[in-house]
DNA sequence: TAGTGGTCTAGACCACCCT
DNA sequence: GGGTGGTCTAGACCACTAA
C-alpha cells in the first residue's frame, strides 16, 4: 500500500516544478544528486525522472541533465493549435461570465458523478478570438468544493490550467472528447459573428486530473471557417 | 550506433505479435524466460517489455504475465469510438473505390513531401454505416512505391491498419488532425443521406508510421447528427 | 577532463495470481 | 507452493556535453 520510492521522488520534483522552484529550461538535480538526497540507487532515481519525462515535465539531454520543458503541447483539443499556438500573437481571450457558482450543465455526453452533483458547481465562459475574429466560445464547469476560493482570485497568467497547476497542484492527465457539427443558433451566431445555420463545431470534453475525484467539463463551440481546429499527438 | 539490447528484444517481440505468433490475450514469455533466451538480466528484459506496454501491444498483469492487448483503443480520430467501437455489432463498411493508383489529393492541410509526390499514389474510398445509417465517408491516400502489391490483395480482416501491420510490419505511431465543420454539398449529402447544407464534420488526418518515409493521409466526412465522434486518450 | 545520462549486470525481497 | 511481475540495491562501462 506504500507509495514506491520512485513515485515519492517524482511527486516531490513535480511539486517543485509546479511551485516554480525550477523554471522552463532549468536543470533538475542530476541522477547522482538525487541518489544522495533520497538515499536510493540510480535505478530508482532514474525511474522517477522517467515519470517526469513521460508526463512532459522534463526533457533529458545526454551529458547535460534533466531540463524543465515547456508544458504540454497538445492536451486534447482544448490546446488549440491553429489558433492559440499557431496564430500566436493575435490571440485574445475575453471573459464573458467570470467564475462563479452556478448550475451544473445538463446535456453533456458524460456521466457527472453523484458526488459532483451534490457539490456546488463553478462555471465560467470565455470568448476566444484571433485578431478581431471570434473563433471559440468556451464554457467550463467543475465541482466547487474541490477548489476552495477559486472564484475569488484572478487566473494565473490568464490561464485556467496554470491556475489549477500552480494554485492547487492539479495536473491534467487526459481527456475524453465528443465532437459534433451543428447549425449555429441565434445566440451562438451572434457571439461568433456568423449567420444563423452556419456550420459550427461542438467539442465536449471531460478532463481527468491528477486528483481522482476532480474532473473538468468543457464545451467548446467553434467557428472553424477561417481557423480550423488542429490537434496532434503521438504514442 | 548499435541498437541497445532491450530494443532488439522489443523489436523481436513486436514482430512476433505482428506475425500472429501471439494472439490477443496470449501470454508472452515471462521476464525470466526472456532473460534466458536473450542472455540478459531482468532489468534489460523489463525495459523491452516496457516498450511494448507503452506502445499498447501488451498489458502486464502482476503475478500472471504479459498479455497481448487489443490493439490501440484510440488512434486519433480514425478509430472512432461512438461508432466502430461503441456501436459495435451494427457497424458496416462498404468499399466505394477499391485501392488503386490515382492522383494525389490536393487541399489537405498537410505538406506532402516531394518524395511522396514523385511516387504514384494509392487511393481508396469507403463508406461506414451504423445499421442503415451512413455516418462517415472515408478517403485515404499514400505513396504506392512504399507498399508494393497493396492494391492486388484484400485487406487483412477488412482492416486497413491490420493490413499495414501484418503484411508490411508498419505500425501507426501518431497522427495530426485538423477539424472543420462545413455544409454538406450535393455529393456528400447524397452519400451520407442528409440534406444539402446540413452541418458535417470534416477531419483531415496525417498518420505517422513506424517507417520514417511513410505517411497515411485520410479525409473523413462525418454525419455527427446521430452518432457524434468520440475520442479519448491519456498521457 | 569532470560530470552527466544511457545501458547493463547480478543479485535480493516482496506482492500477486493460479492451482 | 511455484511462478509471475514490482521494487530496489550496488555496482560497472560507455557516450555525450560543456568548460
Amino acid at each position: 500500500m506504500e507509495k514506491p520510492r520512485y513515485r515519492h521522488i517524482a511527486d516531490f520534483l513535480i511539486s517543485e516544478i509546479q511551485k516554480g522552484q525550477y523554471g522552463v529550461g532549468d536543470l533538475l538535480p542530476s541522477e547522482h544528486e538525487l541518489c544522495r538526497q533520497f538515499a536510493v540507487t540510480r535505478t530508482t532515481a532514474r525511474k522517477a525522472l522517467e515519470i517526469l519525462t513521460q508526463s512532459g515535465f522534463i526533457e533529458r539531454v545526454h551529458g547535460l541533465g534533466s531540463r524543465v520543458a515547456e508544458r504540454r503541447k497538445s492536451l486534447g483539443l482544448l490546446n488549440v493549435k491553429g489558433f492559440s499556438e499557431a496564430v500566436g500573437a493575435g490571440v485574445s481571450t475575453r471573459m464573458l461570465i467570470p467564475p462563479r457558482l452556478g448550475r451544473w450543465v445538463t446535456g453533456l455526453p458524460f456521466q457527472i458523478s453523484a458526488g459532483e452533483l451534490s457539490s456546488d458547481c463553478i462555471h465560467f465562459e470565455r470568448l476566444r478570438s484571433v485578431g478581431e475574429v471570434p473563433v471559440m466560445l468556451e464554457n467550463n464547469w467543475f465541482a466547487a468544493d474541490q477548489l476552495p476560493g477559486f472564484a475569488d482570485r484572478e487566473f494565473v497568467e490568464g490561464s485556467f490550467f496554470k491556475t489549477l497547476s500552480r494554485r492547487y497542484g492539479i495536473e491534467i492527465l487526459g481527456s475524453e472528447q465528443v465532437l459534433r457539427a451543428l447549425h449555429a443558433d441565434g445566440k451562438a451566431a451572434a457571439m461568433l459573428r456568423v449567420s444563423v445555420r452556419d456550420p459550427l463545431l461542438l467539442i465536449d470534453i471531460r478532463f481527468t486530473t491528477s486528483r481522482e475525484s476532480i474532473y473538468i467539463y468543457s464545451r467548446l463551440l467553434c467557428n472553424t471557417h477561417r481557423y480550423p481546429i488542429g490537434n496532434s499527438y503521438f504514442l
